[in-house]
DNA sequence: ATTATTGTATTAAGCGCTTAATACAATAAT
DNA sequence: ATTATTGTATTAAGCGCTTAATACAATAAT
């Protein structure tokens, strides 16, 4: 899982976005070591400015902490990370749910066209 | 379904996407005239300008077409909105199924949460 | 001991988005 | 005929986001 950025919405916002992903999913485990600001700004290709200020929030939530001069880590709480996967999942969902719905979909409809596509990404 | 602006995206870019959703839901049904952008703008709360860009580029993907001085309709074209209507949802689930595989759930599990929160909501 | 690397902070510039204030021609409504 | 309403266009201002260029103290690496 890269970066990926779109110019429709805040870099920073999506910088947060994917740091979420990357550490739920596991990419950076839980209490290890992050790239350095700097590092992390390169591989994104963006300005370290922009990198910092996503990482900050991350730190507001709690996901990530950091070391004056040692570097930035991810949480060690086991059950945050937890929580986090699964408001995430909630919020995927529930917009979904609600998008569908307004488009006029039944939940027989979602659940087949969601069987489907499901199916052609196993292929 | 009314308007729900958020300040994490340009607000433009959302009034094209709850646009398109009420032209699919059929809330501005097929070939009616939308109120004017001035109306729009006022129960968006938004300013006409901002309003009269997202509606151009409703034009220019061909859902909307105006009339100088009499105003703007919904397309006659049943086929396109029905074609937006897929390409919403196929969207909206691809992202779905993207973000869920990386937080590492699998089909077995997606399928499950989204049963139970459809469930949910029909309470 | 010296050097390199941390996170962090500041300033200035450019850019897009949004708003406000107007204006205009065409035509629908009266 | 007059008035109100269309979509459309323009200009200026303010704001947030992003970048670039620096700088600094603390400390890890050498």
């Amino acid at each position: 899982m890269s970066w990926n950025l779109t110019s429709d919405r805040p870099i920073y916002a999506q910088l947060i976005e994917q740091m979420e992903l990357k550490i739920c999913s596991g990419v950076y485990p839980l209490g290890s070591k992050l790239p350095s600001v700097r590092e992390l700004a390169r591989e994104a290709s963006v300005n370290p400015n922009t990198m910092q200020r996503a990482l900050s929030k991350l730190e507001e939530s709690g996901l990530l902490y950091s070391v004056r001069t040692s570097g930035r880590f991810v949480t060690e709480d086991k059950n945050m990370i937890k929580e986090t996967k699964k408001r995430i999942a909630r919020e995927q969902i529930q917009e979904l749910l609600k998008k569908m719905t307004d488009l006029g979909f039944d939940q027989q409809e979602i659940l087949s066209m969601l069987n489907d596509m499901a199916k052609e990404l196993k292929k």
